[in-house]
DNA sequence: TTATCTGCCATTTTT
DNA sequence: TGGCAGATAA
């Protein structure tokens, strides 16, 4: 700065700009103009709207970075809130990764659930807890309820305990405490539900534990209560950022505002196209109303993909436009064209399947034009997980390797939740959810009847069951053989308890011993169902995960927020999985199956949240559909067995919003087609006609499905429609036949090896190719 | 107390 | 059709 005009131009410049000529910000130069400004707009609330594939996690981390690189905030000073610890890792990687070998630990950059309870920990005596309070996972809070359900005399056939807990998790996602549960929902349950909520939050009081909803919502009520307090975080959190913001429920909400309400230094980021988890809690509103909630917000669009095909892209946009009260968003992409989304329909269920599971096949050869995918790079996306079985039984037949994603984690596995509970018991002895958890696991002869006994000398004497237990073998109150071992069991307990503080041992060495001292080991060594070697294997993952930790508390404070379960275990392999557990995956080749009118979109979801519910599901299927990076493709099935019994559907009307010029249809027309209609007497077609070259199928199931149609209601027409179901092809050739093959032309089938064929060709020669890909060449009428 | 049976009921799921 | 929970029988 030599000259005055210079120093000038400096003041004025923005504080960042000034901040950055003393450093340089090379991930700047690495972003393009819309991410580069939600970057940069550092003061003040931003709202960054990142659709699907437009790099938001990186502009996320570069916002972090900035803020450090600026000087604006020390890492202690910037809240950043994710809703998974998978997301949370990877923005921590990633951030230390920009920063270079200087890693400062991001203490407050975590999941909501890990951040509030840290929180709570400090101020657990300002919600009558104590700061070692335990967490209960959804299978002790049912528990509890259950007890508290059958305490109160109510039928709980009519009146399921799961039910109330649903009902209680709503309200603690709305942020209603029991005090202020609207007159609205005090017919909830029965009209017990506001009655029991209270009585249910005595109790956790009582047993010093919260529910994963509580730790949001004892941190609103704290915030709420000492605004000195909420003022010290206010500025300590000098910088605010939240991924996926269209996914917080009133909770977090209101957690956030409050934490935000002084400097208004929030940054958050969504895509209201993207929220699919509103039956658990969430609120697109959050997001729709954020210019609202803090005026003035700066919003950013990202609207520039890095993940999909233009043809991919415009499937997906003719989709989700047709949902209302959008905040809007136009996604464009640099790459090239690519192939068009595929389309194709299927007689049933099976067939879709065996299909998807031969195109997997092919693809992987390369065999199908396409470039060769490895199995790694496709994924079969679900609405619904019972949908998975069919593709399950068919690649295990055929030999295909797949992964499932999702299903039960780790920590919610029978065998590791006894472990736990052990663990629970050894290190805090009044922890009676687990003494009753595993008292008579394995079994030590202790049923309902001495269970109640424990039960009942432990109330009277106000102590603790394992307390109440010992009481009960002193007393002789216990009889048979149950008063030996469980006697044991209590000596046990307390001697493994001095063992913590055992310098000669560590503590795997302890988890092993418990584990076998307890019987526990032996119980599942000498169980003979299947599953016992993998539940061995599982408690030995255990036991290896508690490595990571100082000692057994430090693995329970940690375990029931932060475990789940990666077991990549080498090996390509298709994923199957839910939509839901697609949300911010990719993958080149995504199939998505069974569109088809009830299953997806819905019917539940339809009945239940009415448009709101069809909303969510279009959303869902926008999700689906931007996870393709190269190669999407969509499939219906004309036939579905539901619950053991066949059942005919009709293709989802999500299809119909499918923008036609950016669809390749695999299968010809005719089902619902003007013209082809009932007088169907083709035999065969081929995969790969296509739309013009029409088809007419002969069946029962067809004449059916095409009844079904017939007696659609005329307020939702359903004309010209593009596909048909296909058939099974396999058996309809003989030896000698003469065929027709798309890419190959006429030819002469000269051997039969199960589905494939092999074919002289008139002009191609000698082939091998599927029968699928062939058509009786008579059968070619038009 | 434990083993077997019957009958019910079936989305999406993180923490 | 199948998985699970509660009821019943041994």
């Amino acid at each position: 700065m030599s000259s005055f005009d210079e120093m000038d131009a400096f003041e004025r410049a923005p504080l960042s700009a000034r901040a950055m000529q003393a450093r340089p910000a090379p991930y700047l130069d690495e972003l393009n103009p819309a991410q580069r400004q939600a970057v940069e707009t550092l003061d003040g609330p931003v709202l960054m709207l990142a659709g699907a594939g437009t790099g938001k996690t990186k502009a996320l981390t570069a916002r972090i970075v900035h803020l450090l690189n600026t000087g604006r905030a020390r890492p202690n000073e910037i809240l950043a809130v994710t809703f998974t610890n998978k997301a949370a890792r990877e923005m921590k990687m990633r951030v230390g990764r920009m920063l270079g070998e200087t890693v400062e630990g991001m203490p407050w950059l975590g999941t909501f659930h890990s951040i509030c309870v840290k929180l709570l920990r400090r101020h657990a005596e300002l919600v009558d807890l104590k700061s070692n309070f335990t967490i209960l996972d959804t299978d002790d809070q049912s528990r509890l309820l259950k007890q508290l359900v059958q305490a109160s005399k109510i039928d709980d056939k009519r009146w399921p305990a799961r039910m109330l807990a649903g009902i209680i998790d709503d309200w603690k996602n709305r942020a209603i405490t029991p005090d202020r549960v609207p007159a609205s929902d005090g017919g909830a349950y029965n009209h017990e539900g506001p009655r029991l909520y209270a009585e249910y939050q005595a109790r956790l009081r009582e047993l010093n534990a919260v529910d994963f909803g509580d730790l949001l919502l004892h941190m609103v009520t704290i915030f709420q209560r000492h605004e000195d307090m909420l003022g010290q975080y206010q500025r300590w959190f000098r910088y605010i950022l939240v991924d996926e913001y269209q996914d917080t429920n009133v909770a977090q909400y209101l957690w956030l505002r409050l934490l935000a309400a002084g400097h208004r230094n929030i940054c958050c980021v969504g895509d209201d196209d993207q929220s699919i988890y509103g039956w658990r809690g969430a609120e697109v509103g959050n997001i729709l109303r954020f210019e609202k909630d803090f005026p003035g917000a700066h919003v950013v669009r990202l609207e520039q993909n890095y993940r999909s095909t233009p043809h991919i892209l415009a499937a997906a946009s003719g989709v989700i436009s047709g949902n209302q009260g959008r905040l809007g968003k136009t996604l464009w992409t640099e790459t090239e064209e690519g192939e068009k989304v595929r389309l194709i329909g299927h007689w049933d269920g099976d067939e879709e399947a065996r299909w998807v599971g031969e195109e997997i096949e092919a693809m992987q050869r390369g065999t199908r034009g396409q470039r060769p995918f490895s199995l790694d790079e496709m994924a079969i996306l679900v609405r619904a997980s019972h949908q998975m079985r069919a593709f399950e039984d068919r690649f295990l037949t055929i030999g295909l390797p797949y992964r499932v994603i999702g299903g039960p984690r780790f920590y919610e596995r029978m065998e590791i939740r006894d472990a736990m509970a052990y663990f629970r018991l050894v290190v805090s002895p009044s922890d009676d959810l687990a003494f009753e958890r595993i008292v008579n696991t394995p079994k030590r002869g202790l049923g309902d009847k001495a269970q109640q006994t424990i039960q009942r000398i432990a109330r009277e004497n106000g102590v603790s069951l394992l307390d109440g237990a010992a009481l009960a073998v002193e007393q002789g109150e216990i009889k048979g053989k149950g008063a030996g071992e469980l006697g044991r069991l209590v000596v046990d307990l307390a001697r493994w308890g001095r063992m913590t503080g055992d310098a000669d041992m560590t503590h795997m060495e302890l988890a092993e011993t418990i584990l076998d001292e307890s019987g526990y080991t032996a119980m599942w060594q000498n169980d003979k169902t299947p599953e016992a070697p993998g539940r061995l294997e599982n408690l030995k993952e255990l036991v290896k995960a508690l490595e990571n930790f100082e000692n057994l508390q430090g693995f329970l404070e940690h375990v029931s927020l932060v475990m789940d379960n990666e077991t990549d275990d080498g090996g390509a392999k298709v994923s199957i999985m839910t939509l839901h557990a697609a949300k911010g995956l990719e993958f080149p080749a995504v199939f998505l199956p069974g569109w088809e009118d009830g299953l997806f979109p819905s019917q539940r979801s339809m009945d239940e949240s009415g448009l709101k519910g069809l909303e969510e599901e279009r959303r869902l299927a926008y999700v689906g559909i931007t996870r393709a990076e190269e190669l999407c493709t969509i499939s219906f099935a004309g036939n579905r067995r539901v619950f053991g019994q066949w059942q005919s559907s009709l293709p989802s009307r999500f299809i119909d919003e499918l923008p036609e010029a950016h669809v390749d249809v695999l299968t010809p027309p005719g089902l619902y087609g003007g013209g082809y209609g009932a007088a169907g007497m083709g035999v065969s077609s081929g995969l790969e006609q296509r739309a013009t070259e029409a088809n007419v199928y002969n069946s029962p199931g067809w004449r059916r499905l095409q009844s079904r149609a017939a007696e659609r209601p005329v307020s939702q027409p359903r004309e010209s429609r593009n596909q048909v179901i296909d058939l099974d092809a396999v058996s309809a050739f003989t030896l000698g036949e003469r065929v027709f093959h798309q890419k190959f032309g006429y030819g002469e089938v000269i051997g039969i090896e199960g589905d494939k064929l092999e074919v002289g060709f008139e002009k191609a020669g000698t082939k091998k190719v599927l029968a699928r890909f062939l058509s009786a060449s008579d059968d070619i009428p038009f």
